[in-house]
DNA sequence: ATGTAC
């Protein structure tokens, strides 16, 4: 079905659908190279992106980033906005893994520092970080009122409870804690799975990694983040909110099939089920899916503890004594309310974004002071789509 | 991605 998706090339990177399909609201626009395009179009990954353009109140293009992929609804590598009011949100425009993220943590400590310890390091953080499908803590359980507090709280709950650094919160997206989390909109199911599984890595394409800097491309970005020098040790983390949060996605499919009967709405793909933006079935949905935000937040935030608390453990050093600051702690899987220029006006929208990270536009209050007002960082695919800034996802 | 499987 997908080969017939009409292309146009715009560059070597960029591929435009134009609206083919009478009920297309938007052409898509998708990124990728030769090699990436042909990939997609052996597979559902470019139909995705057409049926995504057929979402009520879309804005201006459905959108594929690069490594686009089939995924549950949107393909992985979407991105949309619609309209807060006149359009929908759709849990498939986030996925099942809510918040799946990556954060990378600086060292002070160079290659060959680290050479004669790796291997006790790697068994001390094996040891401290449980991974595998199902993996749960034993040692440290969460009670259902810490449960209810922390994904309220995010990140402020974990530093609060000797979890990190009071520094490590503003090196987070959002500040680690998104708003309008409402645990009363989460399931008892759900909120049974999360208790055992907070400073889990899980399984699939989850990771944490002790990795060197190969090559610096912008030294004076590079230092502002706390690159000094190829070589240097970072350790990269790569995961979500779990059983949580798939639990939570689960719930809320179920809830937005039953929405798209009651508002009666045309959808060429179930598995994009949604509810009209101003709706309850939307509200409550934002406000579990937030919750889920906030646990893959403290998720991360407990692993990388365990994980200055191994290198306390190997070398018998306090973690400080080998930097381990946060750079930055990124979603790649979340919707947001945001408001943006659209063709000239103001307007709030949902965006979605599917294995997406969010990059910064000039003047971004997270962006380094000493990297000037004028720059960006990351790569800016905004700036020829209008207005929504995003960058792939880490690959791997 | 995820205890699994409507």
């Amino acid at each position: 079905m997908s080969g017939k998706v009409p292309l146009e090339k715009i560059d070597d990177y960029t591929w435009r659908i134009p609206q083919y399909k009478p009920g297309m609201r938007v052409p898509g626009m998708v990124f990728a190279n030769r090699e990436l395009l042909e990939k997609m179009q052996t597979d559902r990954t470019l139909g995705q992106c057409v049926n995504v353009a057929h979402l009520p109140g879309i804005y201006k293009y459905s959108i594929t980033l690069p490594d686009g992929h089939e995924g549950y609804g949107f393909p992985i590598g979407g991105v949309a906005a619609t309209d807060y009011n006149e359009g929908v949100i759709s849990p498939g425009g986030v996925g099942y893994d809510i918040n799946c993220g990556v954060r990378l943590v600086t060292t002070n400590l160079s290659e060959q520092d680290i050479r004669p310890k790796l291997a006790q390091l790697a068994n001390a953080i094996f040891q401290n970080v449980p991974c595998g499908l199902g993996s749960r803590r034993k040692d440290f359980r969460v009670s259902v009122h810490d449960l209810e507090r922390l994904v309220v709280e995010g990140v402020h709950w974990a530093i609060d409870h000797g979890l990190g650094w009071s520094e490590d919160i503003k090196h987070h997206e959002e500040q680690g804690c998104m708003k309008n989390a409402n645990p009363d909109k989460v399931s008892t199911t759900a909120k049974n799975r999360g208790l055992t599984q907070i400073g889990t890595l899980g399984s699939g394409n989850h990771f944490l990694e002790i990795q060197k800097v190969d090559e610096i491309y912008d030294e004076r970005a590079a230092k502002s983040f706390g690159i000094e020098h190829e070589g240097q040790v970072t350790i990269m983390i790569h995961c979500g909110s779990r059983g949580f949060g798939h639990q939570i996605c689960s719930d809320y499919l179920r809830v937005m099939e039953r929405a798209v009967q009651k508002y009666k709405i045309a959808l060429p793909d179930r598995e994009l089920a949604c509810a009209p933006g101003n709706t309850k079935e939307a509200e409550d949905y934002y406000q579990a899916m937030a919750c889920a935000v906030n646990y893959a937040f403290v998720n991360r935030q407990t692993i990388m503890h365990w994980v200055r608390e191994s290198f306390k453990h190997v070398f018998r050093e306090d973690p400080e004594r080998f930097g381990l600051n946060l750079v930055y702690d990124v979603a790649h899987n979340i919707a947001k309310i945001e408001t943006h220029m659209v063709n000239g006006e103001r307007r709030k929208v949902w965006v979605h974004r599917k294995g997406a990270t969010r990059a910064f536009p000039p003047g971004h209050p997270d962006i380094p002071a000493e990297l000037g007002s004028q720059c960006s960082y990351l790569e800016v695919w905004g700036q020829a789509l209008g207005f929504l800034w995003v960058q792939r996802k880490p690959c791997r």
